[in-house]
DNA sequence: GACTTCATGGAATATTTATTCCTTTTAGTA
DNA sequence: TACTAAAAGGAATAAATATTCCATGAAGTC
């Protein structure tokens, strides 16, 4: 380091206040994006990206992994007030001395804290909404057979058109499946019930087609008379719900019970989601495997 | 490294084989602990106590911290047939590197560990959405900040009426909102750029009134339009998105920034939703706090 | 199309960092 | 206490690494 001051002759000067955290960096670094040539904005991105690298590696390998010339480090370095990289590097250096990996310790001290709780501090939910969540994926994994997933996977494959029937607490889930699905050239419709239009909505559900339905405790009467409309129609039906004692199950040709995470009487929709996000990525190989 | 040969001239062979993994080099230590000299046991407690440090500190600092001389280390690590500190010190890196504190990067190795996987079955894909999402949720864990959150819940709550923005990919997010937050009694409205109506939607909002846009990369006009809407009418605004670099991030009160798990080029939403129930359930905590 | 300006990569140079060698210190033994 | 052997620290030196400077090339302007 020949010289540290900021506002070098280098000309350009990031700001008036040189980052002293990796977060206040990034937020320059954000700030500033537009302004950066190509090359600098490559090494933003890697350093956003790959903080843990920068804090270890050589100029000369973050050069290459970044896809710049070392020089070019060096100079975003200076960019942004600091007298060399070495100086910016310190910075994701120490987060990683403040920040330690041992983030297990964290956990443990906030279970600790909430033993027997009223504790609702956000981030305390925020925990228990991410342990909860985990928790509830694990069983996932288990309880979903491989024989369901790929029957329901044939079903979608087969149908000519997807209806998809969600409902308030699991409407987010249903327009997942729209979206997903019309993403993947699947032919789809919404089943939302909107101004009790349903059996209109459904009117076209047939034995070439096939219907989603998630329904979870208390199950209304939407989905209910969609998938009575469905069976009617000889339309095949994937139900997705919360219970083997779910009304609807015996109707259906295929049935996935989903566990979900509880916490605090809120009901996630993260394992349902999965299995939906699952679902439509399979049903999407499977039409190339098809196609070809 | 001038020699980089075990057994050197030094005399003192820790072992016939050299260890390749920083848990095979703890055990070689503790294995040896008792005949090494009272420096050199310095610095193996200081190694195994410390190996995220040994990892991207200078042999000097490392020295420094261990309270022993930089020529001990080089010393130590020739007796456990190391050409060098340096040759030491790589297994530390290394460590690092494939097995990352840092989610991020477990993340992306699970990407590349399927990228040219051809094993598409369902069961394995749903394995994979499973993992992906709960290491993306770790990673959630670590990298929310109790602060913003605070603060984002404290905006919600005093915001006499709440936007929300989120279409396409995230508009099952958005619906989750919209939902969660009208079960709370909050006045919510979504805006969803419907027949391209989002100026009219956001129409009402104000200062007093709080804006939930959730963005992800490619962002949309839509939301870039709002979220201007709302700082040009003097909305407080919550950005959830997926990288510091997203255009908006310099307009926005309270930034969330959310690494979503990638499996096969599909982004999930899990982390994304997670976050949205917390902030929902907190914030009807705390107005429950208000209420009394 | 010529000119200017800025960005880029290469190479020389400065700086930092690691290693070796040698001297001093320490501990053990007769 | 004197001697020996091992260990530790200091300083010189070698190696690696970062930084600067400059030549080249690209993009924009008149």
């Amino acid at each position: 380091m020949r010289q540290s001051n900021a506002s070098s002759a280098t000309g350009q000067v990031g700001s008036l206040v040189l980052p002293k955290s990796v977060d206040a960096l990034h937020t320059l670094i954000a700030e500033q994006q537009e302004q950066l040539s190509a090359r600098l904005k490559l090494v933003s991105v890697y350093l956003v990206e790959h903080p843990q690298q920068v804090a270890f590696s050589t100029l000369a390998e973050i050069a290459k992994a970044a896809g710049v010339h070392a020089s070019t480090l060096v100079r975003f370095a200076n960019h942004f007030g600091f007298g060399g990289f070495s100086e910016l590097q310190k910075l994701y250096k120490n987060q990683l001395l403040e920040h330690p990996s041992n983030y297990r310790e964290r956990i443990s001290q906030l279970k600790k804290a909430s033993g027997n709780n009223q504790n609702t501090t956000p981030t305390h939910l925020l925990h228990e909404f991410i342990d909860g969540n985990q928790l509830a994926l694990s069983l996932l994994q288990q309880q979903i057979t491989p024989e369901l997933l790929d029957a329901s996977v044939e079903t979608l494959l087969k149908a000519n058109e997807v209806f998809i029937c969600g409902i308030r607490r699991v409407y987010p889930v249903a327009t997942f499946f729209n979206y997903t699905l019309s993403q993947m050239d699947v032919r789809c419709s919404l089943i939302d019930g909107q101004e009790s239009m349903q059996a209109e909505q459904g009117k076209w559900m047939n034995r070439e087609s096939a219907l989603i339905a998630i329904t979870f405790n208390p199950y209304g009467k939407i989905p209910r008379e969609t998938v009575e409309l469905a069976k009617k129609q000889g339309s095949k039906i994937i139900l997705i719900t919360d219970s083997e004692l779910c009304p609807l199950a015996p109707l259906v040709d295929h049935l996935f019970i989903v566990r979900e995470a509880e916490v605090r009487a809120f009901r996630s929709l993260n394992s349902t989601l999965c299995l939906a996000q699952t679902l439509c990525v399979a049903l999407g190989y499977r039409k190339q495997d098809v196609g070809k």
